[in-house]
RNA sequence: GGGCGAAUGGCGGAAUUGGUAGACGCGCCAGACUCAAAAUCUAGUUCCCGCAAGGGAGUGUGGGUUCGAUUCCCACUUCGCCCACCA
């Protein structure tokens, strides 16, 4: 007999998948279509990890299942490859980030093919091949177009020594990565996506979503709406200048005792007087240089009073106005109404700076009197609304104010728009040129795509631009007859993976993003797959989707139907895997060592839950190898050793070894042939339903539990060629190789097969008996005794064992035909 | 601080609708085979008592609902993840 080879058979239907092109999705089918794929991977100079394998084979056993029931299955892939790990490197080692995303790619789909994916190779993507992201930036253009892409002043991290701009993750403790010094916040002009055009449709959709409860959550806090009202307060000296605040406590404008703006709020510099003006500066200038880890670490608040006051528009008084930097300028209006009485942050501030306590909402009186009470409850000092229910109140007092023009209802969100900006080299230049004046043009579409220039150094220049500003003749553009200077800032990697699942439809279509008659086919995306990204790339794909669909370029609004979110993977110490712990697990080790990629594929699969962390095991590793090669056995180990049979194809397939106790002991057995065989019919209906139900539910590793069972079931009782041909068929989306192998020398073909209800039944049920919730017998009971209650009943009463526990009648009874248990009170 | 999730043998995990807790795998243990080992096969393996039949306890802790709770409800403990001064 030939032994479990898996690197040569392996090699073997990869050679042959590749020449067959065997995974192509077709156009033209009729059949009903299943668009699945993972979220597509950065192709580090490491290649594959054991996460990616776990992501990559979760859709490639759902590919695999759908395509063996016969769906019209598209599973493509691609590679997000801009970013600043190639662009270091390069800066590093003065190799192009081209050349070296070329290589990676190059690995990537090596070791993707090694694994024996089903990927239709045909429709492969690379973010930043110019045959892609021409079309990245036609998506922009588009969103220019529409008013949606627009520049503004933003804050951005800064070093000083560098001259530099940072990303947030290029700033360590609040210092630059680089060269140590602390880091400032620095205004510049930016690029944004107006992705809070769309805040309420995106948060209203996401219900209809069949995604994880955890991911929709973390959206819709994401998203952040809620609802107050914007209030007007007129400064003292009867100045015409107002500060608008946001508050969703209105119900509580009689207890605003000062108003707090944000240390960047535009009206800060005409509130200072000359006695307070140098404090207030400094406090600024310190406020911004605060890094978001020292906002995080610190809590304690710190602010400084402007000089000024403000008129509380209910009753009058006259509040001060402070600067702090607890107020955020980035979101509501950037200055907000304090109410130290019943908020906790505004307590806080009071107290440290003692500010005046206003307490006007009573809580009821069976609470406990919080120091800062901020529940509902019954106004007090509070003029005309006193006595009204703080929710109540809520509505009337902006209905006062909206009677006078100085406040009205106000929804808004945490969310703020998405500044797409990058000081980078490698990413998608953003097509655009500035004229004389410095005002922007977009590109015109017949001159895209804008191609990054060659440089020498890839490091961004001193000015903080990227190195894109080095390419003298690039920068250098005619539009529309006009000299201009082209922008050297490129766009955030998130652009790029905001649309490319429309791009594999027509993955190298010339003519159009995405092909308008093949997207109404295939998309949207049926079931997507990743790990990571839960609010940022889930978010902005969605944006896009309602952004396209309302230029009639997309049939549909929400572009992923499904979402299987797959927990990590960890080392066998349970920590991360890292490679300065040195407890890296290298999937291609793991087959190359002898295992193949089908039983990392099954490990990965039966390792737990898909949705949950789990540690890698070494151990566990061997114990699904060690599965496989029984189904080789079986398959194949069987003819020297077929237990003698009236049917010598019934029996085929016994292990190998014949001198076994068990075997002599089921010889002497006086079960017939046929028992045996009604048995295993039984078994291999019910691992069918398992299986299917399983992989319908995503539920792989009981899915392989089931496959083990009915392998060991066979083992014991012999397998039939119907029962190899099924475990062939069920095993195929987790072990490709090894089960085509299978089902080829049967001579079979891979449709996934069908259960029959009426297989799964046996003569005899076993009928659990309870005496008050306590098991206490098991009862064989013939399937058509099991519909008489009664006579259960009398038979559970027979059994000696009962009849310990229940003296006489029982008290109550309760049968559960369908769970096959009786439950006796006594 | 807020939100979400989880807690089951020595370990990873299963139990899909409130109905036999511990499937499957690892590990361990005994046996077969072998000169021996590995590999393979067979059997056992929640804990306690018992030769056994059987009994008792048992799904983080405490309570509740129910004939019956790993599953539902309340309170608490621990761990994990995400967000985090969002007015």
């Amino acid at each position: 007999m030939n032994r479990y080879n898996p690197l040569e058979i392996e090699a073997k239907w990869q050679a042959r998948w590749e020449k067959s092109q065997a995974f192509r999705a077709d156009d033209t089918s009729k059949k009903p279509k299943m668009f699945l794929a993972e979220m597509f991977p950065y192709p580090s100079g490491a290649g594959l990890h054991v996460g990616h394998v776990r992501n990559f084979t979760i859709v490639d056993v759902l590919t695999r299942f759908y395509t063996q029931q016969e769906l019209n299955v598209l599973r493509p892939f691609g590679y997000d490859t801009f970013g600043l790990p190639a662009e270091n490197y390069a800066i590093k080692t003065g190799i192009s980030p081209q050349a070296a995303t070329a290589t990676n790619i190059a690995n990537f789909r090596k070791q993707a093919k090694k694994l024996g994916y089903a990927i239709d190779w045909s429709r492969e993507i690379n973010t930043s091949d110019p045959e892609y992201y021409k079309w990245t930036q036609w998506c922009f253009l588009k969103l220019f177009e529409k008013g949606l892409a627009y520049q503004k002043e933003s804050y951005q991290w800064w070093c000083p020594v560098d001259q530099t701009v940072l990303a947030n993750e290029q700033v360590e403790n609040g210092c630059c990565w680089r060269c140590g010094h602390e880091v400032e916040k620095k205004k510049m002009k930016q690029w944004f996506f107006k992705i809070t055009a769309y805040a309420d449709e995106l948060l209203a959709d996401i219900d209809s979503l069949d995604w994880p409860e955890k991911i929709k959550t973390a959206q819709r806090n994401w998203i952040g709406r809620s609802e107050g009202a914007e209030v007007d307060f007129t400064l003292e000296k009867g100045s015409a200048k107002k500060i608008t605040v946001f508050t969703t406590r209105p119900d509580t404008l009689f207890g605003a005792t000062f108003l707090v703006l944000a240390p960047e709020h535009p009206l800060v510099k005409s509130l200072v007087t000359p006695d307070t003006k140098p404090a207030v500066e400094a406090y600024i200038k310190s406020a911004l240089k605060k890094s978001e880890i020292e906002r995080q670490e610190n809590k304690e608040k710190t602010g400084v009073f402007t000089g000024s006051y403000a008129i509380n528009p209910v009753n009058g008084e006259q509040i001060p106005i402070w600067v702090a930097d607890y107020v955020l300028s980035g979101y509501g209006t950037g200055a907000i109404m304090a109410v130290p009485a019943h908020d906790e942050r505004d307590f806080e501030f009071a107290e440290k700076f003692s500010l005046p306590v206003i307490a006007v909402v009573e809580p009821p009186k069976d609470l406990a009197a919080e120091r800062c009470y901020h529940g509902e409850g019954t106004l007090v000092n509070s003029g005309e609304f006193t006595g009204l229910a703080s929710a109540e109140a809520r509505e009337s007092i902006v209905a006062w104010l909206e009677s006078r023009g100085i406040g009205h209802k106000k929804v808004t969100y945490k969310m703020r728009d998405w500044l797409i900006s990058r000081q980078r080299y490698w990413g998608c230049p953003i097509p655009i040129a500035y004229d004389k004046s410095g005002h922007p043009h977009p590109i015109p579409e017949d001159q895209l795509p804008v191609i990054h220039p060659e440089v020498k150094d890839y490091a961004p220049d001193k000015s903080g631009r990227s190195a894109l500003a080095k390419a003298k003749d690039w920068l250098k553009v005619t539009v529309d007859g006009e000299e201009m200077t082209r922008e050297t800032d490129t766009l955030d990697g998130y652009a790029c993976s905001s649309w490319y699942l429309w791009r594999y439809v027509s993955a190298h279509d010339t003519e159009h993003a995405w092909d308008p008659e093949l997207i109404k086919y295939w998309a949207p995306t049926d079931i997507y797959v990743g790990g990571d990204h839960a609010v940022a790339h889930l978010l902005y794909v969605r944006f896009w989707c309602k952004f396209f669909a309302d230029l009639g370029l997309l049939p549909f609004r929400e572009p992923i139907k499904k979402l299987l979110y797959n927990g990590y993977i960890n080392a066998p110490d349970g920590k991360k895997m890292s490679k300065s712990k040195g407890n890296v697990i290298d999937p291609l080790d793991v087959i190359d060592s002898g295992y193949g990629a089908d039983t990392l594929r099954t490990y990965e699969m039966f390792i737990g839950p898909y949705n949950e962390d789990a540690a890698w095991s070494t151990k566990g590793v061997g114990g699904v190898y060690r599965f496989l090669n029984r189904c080789w056995t079986l398959c194949f180990g069987g003819e020297a050793n077929v237990l003698s049979s009236e049917d010598p194809e019934l029996r085929r397939g016994r292990a190998r070894d014949t001198r076994d106790g068990g075997l002599a002991r089921r010889a002497s057995d006086k079960e017939s042939f046929a028992v045996i065989a009604a048995k295993t019919e039984q078994i291999r209906h019910k691992t069918i339903k398992k299986v299917t139900q399983d992989l319908h539910r995503a539920s792989f590793n009981t899915a392989v539990a089931a496959l083990m069972e009915y392998v060991n079931e066979l083992y014991k009782s012999g397998a039939s060629k119907e029962d190899l041909i099924i475990l062939g068929k069920l095993l195929k989306p987790f072990a490709p190789h090894l089960a085509s192998e299978m089902l080829e020398s049967l001579k079979a073909d891979d449709v996934w097969p069908t259960w029959d209800e009426s297989k799964l039944a046996a003569d005899v049920v076993e009928v659990v008996v309870q005496v008050n919730g306590k098991l206490r017998a098991k009862l064989s009971v013939p399937v058509a005794d099991t519909e008489d209650e009664d006579k259960v009943i009398a038979l559970a009463l027979k059994d000696t064992n009962v009849q310990k526990f229940v003296s006489g009648k029982p008290k109550k009874s309760i049968y559960v035909p369908h769970a096959h248990l009786l439950n006796l009170v006594a």
